[in-house]
DNA sequence: TTCGGTACCCACATTTTTGTCAGTAGGAGT
DNA sequence: ACTCCTACTGACAAAAATGTGGGTACCGAA
């Protein structure tokens, strides 16, 4: 995640969306508009709290996520998709789609 | 990367072809029809051996690369896509474009 | 006999990623 | 006074990914 100079498109892509949650985070983020920290969480099966924020700051970082704290409490923060991330989103539609596609065979690799 | 039940089609996509380097990989042979091992590694620059070898054994295993081995001495081993592979690489095509698309964006990301 | 060239394999160390568990703030309800 | 609720934060440990430096096989050429 160091800066440096990509060498294609996919490779930048990659260092973005990169590791095994940003992409499902993105998905779940893209069908409903916004989710709460805990909604998401429910979203997102099998991640832990830690990941999530982790996960959840490096794509605010990224400009991916919008973060929306209400002060109340208890504490309420929705987070919803930026027009980069939805953007991204849709750059990802086919990605899911292909694995959607192929899923049994993909299940079927040891 | 262990077997087990997806969540949703992009969950299992990145199963296959996540961390860094499958991406390159798949990017690669996709230029070129076939490459040797060691084209292969000047095609991707920064990767090791080891981590080459590892990803190409891993996506033998998934069934989206051929190797062929030409048994001559010195060894000569010559990588392709399979149809599985040509596929996931034209999934990935969106993507590809979407990182050149926002390129600077994303190289100006801390 | 020694060397060059290619595609690896192996053991080990380091780095990065991920999980686990505990704890915090502060107003509302009992 | 006490507990509940939510969205976190931090210390620590475990696991996974990656790098490093070596070695192997084979044949032909020098």
């Amino acid at each position: 995640m160091t800066k440096r100079t990509y060498i294609c498109g996919l490779d930048a892509a990659i260092a973005v969306m990169g590791g095994k949650w940003k992409g499902l985070i993105l998905f779940s983020l893209g069908e409903e508009k916004t989710l709460r920290f805990g909604e998401l969480r429910r979203a997102v099966p099998g991640i832990s709290e830690r990941m999530l924020i982790l996960q959840l700051r490096e794509m605010e970082a990224s400009g991916l996520v919008h973060r929306k704290v209400h002060h109340q409490v208890p504490p309420k923060v929705e987070y919803s998709l930026t027009d980069f991330g939805a953007s991204l989103n849709t750059a990802l539609a086919p990605l899911g789609k292909w694995g959607e596609d192929h899923m049994e065979r993909i299940e079927a690799i040891p």
